[in-house]
RNA sequence: GUGGGUGUAGCUCAGCUGGCAGAGCGCCGCGUUGUGGUCGCGGAUGUCGCGGGUUCAAGUCCCGUCACUCACCCCA
């Protein structure tokens, strides 16, 4: 076969990768079940007037055309979706009449976007979604639950400490409504460059693109730099001396999400005012995620509240939903080498073939360690048994069994332990029954 | 889309002012004739990204092109 070179942004892993990556999704769809989120898959593609209806042109879309269209036939305009809360809003219009509100769901797909990769960056990548949808209404306790639902995911995964920032639009915009910008979109896109070009160059930004003075600059850039685990950066907003019902509205909806959050998984959320997340339609609490250590990737899991991202003139649906960032999130665990993976296939055991003739003999051995929930496969050849052991060893399968007239005996090539078995009875310790995935010692090291 | 960097064995890379394509790791074999790993010995492996040019001679110099990569933009 014609070697294929290696598609910028169209990750694909080696096996022990897999592993990881199957890890990250079982976590994340076991706790989101948990959590009372029903699976749901929609289309990979959608109308673009659908993709695009709030405005955002500048999203970059992989767009689908048959080969054999004629020249004069119409564009279908489609496109893979981008996201999945887009085509999540979408269906909950399509489908209102049947669902229950608030409706939950989570979403397990992959989404496109013909951005220019990097590190943590792909064209193609898993996310993780999980939203509440209200009708016409939405509890506010919905904002807190999604930080707990992430958090707990996060959690239960082999990775280093994760912390997710909460800011809040209203408090965003109001303050800087407050402080006379004309413009608050430029203001956070601003403010969302300052761990990479510092506070001088936010400040140039503010005055020079979003029209700030110099001393609203410098007010807008103390706030922002606010960031507490608990409702004290409220206080410190307000010492700041900008006025703004929105604001205010913004300042209480945040420290209920900080203290809600905390209080039932301490430490999982603080509150940062300098995260501006999603440009588009957020309307209220924003998350995002960072892993301790490995900032520079960016968020891994991210999302908001949308107070009308679905709306079919009658009814609007407002939801709130945060996505974690499963191939970025992989990306970073194997690229950095923050985990490592027992073994790169299933079988917990390698039934040794004596000769050819006999094979039928191993594959009965392997259907009885089967029938017992044993993963299992039969050497590919009756090699020497030097060369079988060695091919389990390359894998990381831990045992070898050898059908044995005079009797069965199974080693833990690890150990070199060698011991009678019995195809119908022997198991392995549950520890080695699935491979598994654990923190290096690298990630271990790290203060 | 804009700007920088890099393309040589499966992997990581060396290869000077142009002169027989290399190392380490990995892989295969043997020592050890049906129990791996360590050790020793031996062995195989290349479209030097691709195309053109200069030259007696190009991995090396020149032009073009493609890919990868980093940064910008933006984002999981």
């Amino acid at each position: 076969m014609a070697r294929s070179s290696k598609l910028s942004g169209f990750p694909e892993w080696l096996p022990a990768g897999q592993v990881v990556e199957q890890l990250v999704l079982d976590t994340a769809r076991r706790v989101f079940e948990l959590h009372g989120f029903a699976g749901l898959e929609t289309r990979s593609v959608e109308p673009l007037e659908t993709m695009l209806r709030k405005g955002e042109i500048d999203k970059e879309v992989y767009v689908l055309r048959r080969l054999h269209a004629a020249q004069s036939e119409a564009d279908p305009g489609l496109g893979l979706h981008f996201d999945l809360t887009v085509p999540f809003a979408r269906y909950v219009l399509e489908h209102a009449g049947q669902l229950e509100f608030p409706f939950r769901r989570y979403q397990i797909q992959k989404v496109w976007r013909g951005e220019r990769p990097q590190e943590g960056r792909f064209r193609e990548f898993t996310q993780a979604d999980i939203d509440v949808v209200g009708r016409d209404a939405l509890s506010f306790h919905h904002e807190v639950e999604m930080a707990v639902v992430m958090s707990s995911v996060l959690a239960d995964l082999p990775i280093p400490p994760a912390v997710i920032q909460v800011n809040n639009r209203k408090l965003a915009e109001g303050f800087y409504r407050g402080v006379g910008a004309p413009d608050a979109a430029s203001v956070l896109r601003a403010i969302d460059k300052l761990d990479k070009i510092g506070a001088e160059g936010v400040a140039r930004l503010l005055e020079t693109d979003a029209g700030l003075s110099a001393s609203a600059a410098e007010t807008c850039l103390r706030m922002a730099s606010i960031r507490t685990v608990d409702d004290s950066f409220a206080d410190a907003v307000m010492s700041l001396g900008v006025a703004d019902p929105m604001m205010d509205e913004g300042v209480a909806e945040l420290a209920a999400v900080v203290t809600g959050a905390n209080a039932r998984r301490p430490g999982s959320v603080v509150a940062d005012l300098r995260i501006a997340r999603g440009l588009d339609y957020y309307t209220g609490t924003v998350y995002e995620t960072q892993l301790v250590g490995h900032e520079s990737v960016g968020s891994i899991a991210s999302g908001g509240r949308y107070d009308s991202l679905a709306s079919d003139g009658r009814q609007t649906y407002p939801g709130v939903g945060i996505s974690l960032g499963v191939t970025r999130l992989v990306s970073i665990l194997l690229g950095r080498d923050l985990v490592e993976v027992s073994r790169s296939v299933p079988s917990a055991v390698l039934v040794a073939v004596v000769d050819e003739d006999a094979r039928a003999d191993s594959e009965i051995v392997a259907s009885r360690l089967r029938a017992r929930g044993i993963p299992c496969e039969v050497a590919p050849a009756a090699d020497k048994f030097g060369k079988q052991i060695r091919h389990a060893d390359r894998r990381g399968i831990p045992f070898v069994w050898f059908p044995d007239v005079a009797g069965d005996t199974v080693k833990d090539i690890r150990t070199g332990d060698q011991v009678s078995a019995e195809a119908d009875s022997w198991s392995p310790h549950i520890s080695d029954l699935h491979p598994t995935v654990t923190p290096s010692s690298s990630q271990e090291a790290r203060p």
